[in-house]
DNA sequence: CACTTGACCTGTCCGC
DNA sequence: TGCGGACAGGTCAAGT
């Protein structure tokens, strides 16, 4: 579920608590979590300290004073929590966190520093990965090759946005928008919002639609994506921040898990579906297929 | 080649 | 109450 804007609000969580500790151990429960963590550990990882932490799609990328880079994928269930030494946790609002002492049994790898504090990558489902490799590497992945261009760039106008759905003018604009290669970051969440946003049925082919409504999607993506990360991201089920706590954007949804409930602009109940092999949320009034 | 489907996992929820 | 099965959805490999 980490779309852009959860993992953009756990980048800003990392960057504010982590920049400069210096790791001082790393444990791991499976290989699978961190399937390289054996061959430059010592040499690459032990004793480096973070300097950035940067964001590509969904992907974080921890760059180290080693010159290598933690690159990780939290797919669905992926959670990056700090805890400094002192932590206390499920402060504030009562609902606001959702991860309680640490680690616990989903906890796969733990990065300790050396002032004591910890960096704890959890993943109930194991989708999830912490990879370890070169700065230079880093743009070589496949998935960097390949991946869109992010959507939330100022210079990032209408009209490339529109460019670059023509790879993909067989399918439908669902599958197409979760296409991490035709832009990039947008998941089952934001698709959803954006294309209620847009008027736009999900599974209308792309070739089927106008300029007016991709300018129209453009401007929905830009806005929904902008509002969540101001709201924190999504909690829809395991998603947390760098300190475990929610976020709110799902109490902002227009049509996401909203089955049952009436379309915010027509009054309509909004209906559940597939489209894109997902559960796919519409308003059958305001989105219909030509 | 373009596109769709299934696999990867675990926890939760629903119906019987 | 227990239990099987569907479902959750990001990405890649395999299939059409």
């Amino acid at each position: 579920m980490p779309e852009l804007p959860e993992v953009e609000t756990v980048r800003r969580g990392l960057q504010e608590f982590i920049v400069g500790r210096e790791i001082k151990a790393v444990e791991h429960d499976t290989p699978k979590s961190f399937p390289n963590a054996d061959a430059d550990v010592q040499r690459f990882l032990i004793g480096s300290k973070v300097k950035q932490v940067r964001r590509r799609a969904k992907v974080l990328l921890i760059d180290l004073s080693s010159e290598y880079t933690l690159v990780i994928h939290l797919k669905m269930t992926g959670q990056m929590v700090f805890r400094s030494s002192a932590a206390v946790f499920g402060a504030g609002h009562p609902n606001d966190s959702l991860v309680g002492e640490l680690p616990d049994k989903t906890t796969r790898v733990t990065f300790t520093f050396t002032d004591g504090s910890r960096l704890f990558f959890n993943d109930q489902r194991k989708f999830g990965w912490v990879k370890l490799m070169p700065i230079i590497e880093v743009p070589n992945i496949d998935f960097m090759k390949k991946v869109g261009p992010e959507p939330l760039e100022a210079d990032f106008t209408d009209r490339q946005f529109t460019e670059r759905f023509h790879r993909r003018s067989k399918t439908s604009i669902k599958a197409a928008l979760l296409d991490q290669t035709v832009v990039a970051g947008v998941g089952n969440i934001y698709a959803d919002e954006s294309l209620w946003g847009a008027k736009i049925h999900p599974k209308r082919l792309v070739a089927s639609i106008t300029e007016r409504e991709f300018k129209a999607l453009y401007k929905e993506l830009r806005d929904v994506m902008n509002l969540a990360i101001e709201k924190g991201g999504s909690t829809d089920r395991n998603y947390v921040n760098a300190e475990g706590k929610k976020g709110s954007y799902i109490d902002f949804a227009r049509v996401f898990r909203r089955e049952g409930q009436p379309c915010p602009r027509c009054g309509t109940t909004i209906v559940k579906m597939r489209a894109a092999g997902r559960g796919t949320h519409i308003c059958p009034k305001c989105q219909v297929i030509q």
